[in-house]
DNA sequence: CTGAAAGCGCTAACAC
DNA sequence: GTGTTAGCGCTTTCAG
């Protein structure tokens, strides 16, 4: 059994003693098996495993100085976005020493300031998902913690970032050549640079292209969103949209459906919308039709940034982190049923 | 700042040092006030934040024997039903000492079980959210650490339940109102307790008002489920189907309306069918028709499963956890597009 | 009300 | 190869 009579848990003096060694030995047998005799060894490894002996962590993190977790915060889990980047980080770190511990701050950022810091307090490092808080914020836990950045830019913290433009650009040039001359864009949350991102390459685009960008917004990132934009949308003399994200994309889909108002536009009948959306969220592909949408390589930014935590941790550099690389992965256009000529 | 300019972080004895006081006073200072005089506690206060002092976790965790972490698994974060539990979770350990640490198995029984082991080390106490895991094994986790089990019943541990029933019997009556009188059951995971208790009121329900029930799958509760699961229906002579869950019946309803049957039955019409779901996730309620489901009041669940969980631990009872509680809380039918008379 | 001392369980020099 | 010793940073008796 794994626990003592008394409840307790075996220490690694109790394994020594019933293995007839001095406590260092059961140590060392366990982490650092050359360094013992092979006989010895097997005889510790066994008393250790009858009494079920399992080292404290609380007393190795205290003389090891770290922890073996590593945190990562996103801004919500149940934005399907975030499950692939969840997974990815997970799965980089299964079968590793290192725990990983998930939280989600609801898109708030005060709750996001407080995880991090509570957070910074349990793990080695830190990965940040599309953090909301100041740059000051973000230096101060920094310098608490390895801090890894996805989809955010300092220079408090290494990032991994998506590459947006390759997605918006032909995202616009897929919509100009379907005709279209004024557009909308449904803005997300102000503060996130996401939404800054698709902005900033979505307005250049269109301004390169001669096409009008009405912009609205800004609307919360989730399906209900895409309600109130899409009759905010109607009001608006546009043909084509796109929407922040997914979520909003199908809140628009859902809504416009609902009106009678058909995505794409018939051919020769008026008042047809078309649509695009970003994120390639797996729902995207299911609805009718199935949404045109830019596609972001979830998974290879979630591996990037735990590998890129990985190497930081394992550098053991105690002292300042490593000169930040930022690898950037291209998005690009997944066009299905949404978009169709003017 | 927080940290000594050579970036070790400040210690107790710093503080101590410079408040000019011993380390047990300013242990006291933090954590037991009224044990201090207040002029010496303000002084030592402001000394500790001045040196941006924070205690050390593990050394804490080493002498009070308690992480202050608690642990919450649950099958797969990108499921929409388990999002508000999470959230519910969450928040009630919002401030408190407490910080909740995730995990997800991604449905997987073996990925449960290392999870749940590698958590036990660094928590206090672990919430098993529909826990896959083998009776024994959960005996072996719960040897570990405190545990509470959410929808799942065991010996091992105390459980906070949903009563499945009422909602399972509003839906059979509902449906047999209608004039439904062979049905179908497309089954979730075989080895899971939601599913067993499903189709268990379900039977009982159908049974006792002579409706012929067939049950189909195992099918993957996700959305590309029900589309499985739509064709084998169409080949079944059903006129109603109750899913495993909403994704599921959400694929459903997607696949039948691509391969043009109507849901609900158009009256006069054959070979429409109508359709139940389990959950209500957020989305049931925004498709083409708004699905009937049967909900679960998940929030209600996740704070009944906190609070058992923090009662647990604050009890401080290190040995055997108290009798199990099993709290139940009542489903119910909501009523809205996806069912009509046959 | 405060300080000195002991020790939580473990690892890492340093001897032998 | 293995044992001895000395802490890691904190809390908590026990004296005063």
């Amino acid at each position: 059994m794994s626990t003592a009579p008394d409840g307790s848990r075996a220490t690694i003096r109790a394994v020594a003693r019933l293995a007839g060694v001095s406590a260092s030995t059961v140590s060392r047998a366990l982490n650092a098996p050359e360094l013992v005799n092979a006989e010895t060894r097997r005889r510790v490894l066994e008393c250790a495993d009858r009494l079920g002996y399992q080292p404290n962590r609380a007393a190795q993190s205290l003389v090891l100085g770290r922890t073996r977790n590593v945190g990562l915060i996103v801004p919500d889990i149940a934005n399907p976005f975030y499950a692939p980047f969840i997974k990815g980080v997970e799965a980089h770190f299964r079968d590793t020493e290192y725990a990983v511990f998930l939280a989600d701050t609801d898109e708030d950022t005060a709750t996001e300031v407080r995880l991090a810091e509570a957070m910074s307090e349990r793990v080695d490092g830190l990965i940040l998902c599309a953090p909301r808080m100041s740059g000051t914020r973000l230096r101060t836990v920094a310098s608490k913690t390895t801090i890894v950045l996805a989809n955010r830019v300092s220079r408090a913290a290494p990032s991994v970032l998506l590459d947006f433009r390759p997605g918006m650009e032909q995202a616009v040039a897929h919509v100009h050549a379907l005709g279209h001359r004024r557009c909308a864009y449904l803005a997300g949350p102000a503060n996130s640079w996401s939404n800054r991102q698709r902005r900033r390459y979505l307005a250049a685009g269109c301004a390169a292209r001669g096409i009008e960008l009405v912009e609205l917004g800004p609307y919360e990132p989730r399906f209900t969103g895409g309600f109130r934009a899409a009759d905010e949308v109607l009001a608006q003399d546009v043909t084509a949209v796109f929407a922040y994200n997914d979520l909003v994309a199908l809140g628009v889909l859902s809504r416009l459906t609902a009106r009678g108002v058909p995505v794409p536009a018939r051919p020769g009948t008026p008042g047809g919308l078309s649509l695009v959306g970003f994120d390639d969220v797996p729902m995207a592909s299911m609805t009718h039709p199935p949404l045109t949408t830019v596609a972001m390589p979830v998974t290879a930014l979630a591996r990037a940034a735990a590998a890129a935590m990985h190497a930081m941790l394992a550098e053991g550099a105690p002292g300042a982190p490593p000169p930040p690389p930022a690898a950037e992965l291209a998005t690009r256009l997944l066009i299905r049923g949404t978009t169709g000529p003017i």
